[in-house]
DNA sequence: AGGTTTTTCCAAAACGTTTTGGAAACTAAA
DNA sequence: TTTAGTTTCCAAAACGTTTTGGAAAAACCT
């Protein structure tokens, strides 16, 4: 079935199916309703090939994962897949081409999103791996290319993002810890060069500072997911050396992992001894035992939403979406007495 | 840049210039390299969706990611990654169209697959998570798809396909054990309807009888990935049961992670009391303390081979590749004195 | 030399859309 | 009733390729 066979059937000229069903308000409802209700029936869907020819342009949406740094990780690969899942099912439906690239270095990264804008001609992209300060995005701007942002940055740009809410991830573990008693909570971050590690950091200062709690500089270290067996040995070294540490919050799933071998090697039992909260921990969890509690965001939905704000229209004011955290209760946070 | 210019600049026709590029044999080898000679400095390629217009072909390539069974354990999604990240290389390089969905079922992925050929008509596929009998290779076969089999089906349909030498790992592991002097080995896989791990069974059976070891049945043992607690509940009362044990081989990480539990519980001592060694195995060897030996594949390469028989010549003879094993010793397999 | 085959090239049609620039038909205003 | 404006439709051009069906030129035979 083509367009010029509907058309037919219709006893239409092409040029009115094809507005019809663009949406133009130069063909009356009645006719556009009559035109998709065939449409419908005949199972037609226009050849992208042909109208993307046509129209000048690609409907292509780019991605470009890294597969350094924090993403070297397989353990952070997993969180991957669920965005792109949720972005998935929304491509499919709006008939937008997928088109993946992965980077091995941060060389690689930028220069895949050249490739993207100048060689692949895609007039779409999500944006993401965020740099506190990303240059990225005005390449994407003076390309006039549509994108969406996943995560934030610092300063005063004006984008489309979708992000977890790191502040309030932060916030909320540190409640849900203090009414356990907690006081004295180590924090685990990542590299504070990715804006959502500061942002968290923030959340853990800012809460402190709230509740009147000394800050101390001991109970906060950041590693990189390179090496697991470093990371577990900085962990190691910070829980030896603070020994009247109640909890520990880790800010991914790596670090957790490093913590947990630490606290076995120093024969410390998590959720009685001493209490374990990490990000996301999907995939830790199903081998740890006790298994870890959690704060979590459904990440699917994200790319959904990256996807939806992606194709909205211009003029819609709201351009953004927080994803609200949530803690998932495992038994490995206990009551201080 | 398009055909129409070049072919002024060359002082040739649209056609030849076409027919150049393409390697047909109508145009003559010395005005074919000044083509390709034009067409790089001025850095043509033809426009996709033309050219795919033109042809009649999608030159798009269908892969279905399930998010059920097996693929529903965010431990077996990284291993996902490194393919794809294979696939995406070689995809690039051909201007191959990749269309990605997911299938929450085994429904959901029947259903995607008659969608990828019907609807979305993709004419190539790389077809995964094979069963033991598998219906859906007369599926693409009767369709006239190019495919190519991330994995082996049983009986004689002869097709492409890339996949792990399961047999012959369960064969390499067997011999490092046999002469570390194990001689009572568990072997925990999981479930027999997937086809490697039926393969990965029979490599176990057949070192046993070619060394003429008695086969204890209660040393071989499936769980599915399903619940973890369950697995390593099974995984417990296998080694209780089995008190002269000396070596457990696990089929998948998180089996590896029921039995690291299950040890942790019986007070067994991973490396000494007791050797384990595992299938894969990056993520689990993060948080386990000795790191646990692992057998383990390339998986990008076969991405990347896998796409390369995609793409291969149809007279070529070679329509298979079988990736090597190859073992990773970390500290977590002892010699039997 | 004339005939045949092979090599090398090309004009034109086709692929299935979108968009442009009207034109007809209707409606509202004078 | 005419005029101006609005609504609804359409023919034809354009998008950038590939493929078809020759035709001219060159090479090879007698």
């Amino acid at each position: 079935m083509n367009i010029k066979k509907l058309a037919k059937k219709l006893g239409l000229s092409i040029t009115t199916v094809s507005r019809g069903l663009g949406g133009y308000s130069d063909v009356s409802e009645s006719t556009r309703e009559r035109i998709i209700r065939f449409a419908n029936k005949y199972n037609y869907s226009p050849n992208p090939n042909a109208s993307n020819l046509a129209s000048r342009k690609t409907n292509t949406l780019g991605f470009v994962i890294p597969l350094y740094g924090l993403n070297s990780n397989r353990l952070n690969q997993a969180s991957f897949f669920e965005f792109i899942s949720g972005m998935s099912e929304k491509i499919n439906s709006e008939k937008i081409q997928f088109l993946m690239t992965f980077a091995n270095t941060i060389a690689e990264e930028k220069e895949a999103y050249k490739r993207l804008i100048d060689v692949q001609k895609v007039d779409k992209i999500i944006l993401h791996n965020l740099k506190k300060n990303d240059s990225r995005i005005k390449l994407l701007q003076d390309n006039k290319i549509n994108f969406v942002g996943w995560g934030r940055t610092q300063g005063k740009i004006n984008y489309p993002w979708v992000d977890l809410d790191n502040e309030g991830s932060v916030d909320l573990i540190m409640h849900y810890l203090f009414e356990k008693n907690h006081r004295k909570i180590a924090f685990i971050n990542v590299n504070e060069k990715y804006n959502f590690a500061f942002q968290r950091k923030l959340g853990y200062i800012k809460f402190l500072k709230q509740k009147k709690i000394k800050i101390n500089k001991n109970y906060y270290v950041t590693v990189d997911g390179e090496d697991p067996e470093l990371n577990s040995a900085e962990i190691k070294k910070l829980i030896e050396k603070n020994s009247k540490l109640t909890a520990i919050i880790c800010s991914s799933e790596y670090s957790a992992a490093g913590a947990i071998k630490a606290l076995n090697e120093l024969n410390l039992k998590i959720g009685k001894d001493i209490s374990l909260i990490t990000f996301d921990g999907s995939v830790v969890n199903s081998i740890s035992s006790p298994s870890i509690t959690a704060v979590t965001h459904d990440r699917k939905q994200l790319g959904q939403k990256a996807i939806e704000l992606l194709t909205a229209n211009k003029r819609s004011k709201i351009n953004n979406y927080l994803a609200k955290p949530k803690i998932i209760e495992r038994g490995s946070v206990h009551k201080v007495i």
